[in-house]
DNA sequence: CCCATTGGGATTTTAT
DNA sequence: AATAAAATCCCAATGG
């Protein structure tokens, strides 16, 4: 409809990403820090342990987190997520980039095959991976879903990620893919 | 009718 | 310290 709009906001998207981008790049090869070396390989491993290969069909879902190690993973997935992900702060649809180009993750989320951008939670298993963004971000709370998926709807306002009328079926937009896809490649 | 999924208002958290 | 944006919580509506 209007296709001004989007426009725009595609600029304001990719010029933000390529500030934020040079930035961190910038301070990685300038400043080192304790946690530099924290990268996909990093976290992948922090969530993987929680992760066995066989299906755990739990009736709520619930990951490996005592809640005496609930404040200390806040504090340390704050910092992680400050550094990991060879971004600056993980956002909701940088992880589930990351979880779709993980063949491990297939149970959870997949793409739609012969489609562009387009992806669906698995039935079973999608309150699993909510879970796992939930420890990610360090909630106390465990994540779920629904939550989840309101914060897949507040994309649809920016035009990150849009519905698609079939069930538990989301698409990214053409530009946020794009751009998903340089940072993955890049990060290699 | 029940359950799972979706939509959206209100509130809280985080970054700048 | 204040503001804006993103994320979260909660409940209502819809659909199979």
């Amino acid at each position: 409809m209007n296709s001004y709009q989007e426009a725009q906001s595609d600029l304001e998207v990719i010029l933000e990403f390529l500030e934020e981008y040079h930035k961190q790049n910038r301070e990685n090869n300038g400043v080192q820090e304790d946690a530099t070396s924290v990268d996909n390989d990093t976290w992948e491993q922090c969530w993987r342990p929680c992760e066995p290969p066989s299906i755990p069909v739990g009736p709520e879902a619930v990951p490996c987190e005592p809640s005496a190690t609930s404040v200390t993973t806040r504090q340390l997935s704050k910092q992680q997520a400050s550094v990991a992900g060879s971004g600056r702060k993980l956002r909701l649809f940088h992880f589930l980039f990351e979880m779709l180009e993980d063949p491990t993750m297939a149970h959870c989320v997949s793409w739609v095959p012969s489609s562009s951008g387009v992806f669906r939670f698995s039935a079973r298993n999608k309150d699993q991976l909510a879970a796992l963004w939930g420890q990610r971000k360090g909630n106390k709370r465990p994540m779920t879903y629904q939550k989840m998926s309101r914060a897949l709807r507040n994309y649809a306002r920016s035009g990150e990620i849009v519905k698609v009328k079939k069930k538990l079926t989301y698409q990214f937009s053409e530009h946020t893919l794009m751009l998903l896809h340089k940072r993955h490649r890049e990060d290699l």
